[in-house]
DNA sequence: GCCAACGTTGGC
DNA sequence: GCCAACGTTGGC
């Protein structure tokens, strides 16, 4: 079992709005790398961090979990959508999401810059300079130490 | 709203 | 295959 974080602008998709639904089809991914972790990697079970980006407090706001293997982004074909994709197509879709599951809500947003604070985080693909990948993975050791801080 | 960092596109 | 132009992400 992996374990993951995912990012998400509250004003769009929260940890409450999730909270509400149980589970949502993670779609609008448009980056390839973060694809390739959802088609190939993720495999429902798997643990997920669930982060509020562009926000007043980046950080994450709560736990979730893979639901589904990987499938098809519907959004890619719906011309009215904002991730419509004109290049992909049904016979070869380009882009592939899963479904994410609710598991709770921290009784904190465990902030960006707290995070930043630790030094056994110091690795973390998350604060590495530059990166904006949405779907990234995150080490096993790291997801413990995180549970800790709430 | 600004802007650094990065990814993608497309001309050559 | 290079790289300039452009678009996006996301912290601040």
């Amino acid at each position: 079992m992996k374990h993951w974080l995912m990012k998400s602008e509250p004003e769009t998709f929260s940890i409450d709005d999730l909270k509400r639904k149980r589970v949502e089809a993670w779609d609008g991914v448009r980056n390839y790398q973060a694809r390739n972790f959802m088609r190939d990697v993720m495999k429902p079970g798997d643990k997920v961090f669930f982060y509020h980006s562009n926000c007043a407090e980046p950080g994450i706001a709560g736990l979730a979990e893979v639901a589904s293997d990987s499938y098809p982004d519907p959004s890619q074909f719906d011309a009215k959508s904002h991730y419509f994709d004109p290049k992909s197509s049904r016979e070869d879709p380009r882009w592939m999401l899963v479904d994410v599951e609710f598991v709770k809500k921290l009784k904190r947003v465990i902030t960006l810059d707290e995070l930043k604070g630790h030094a056994a985080l110091d690795e973390m693909l998350l604060l590495r300079k530059g990166n904006r990948l949405s779907v990234m993975p995150v080490a096993a050791a790291e997801w413990r130490y995180i549970l800790t801080l709430e």
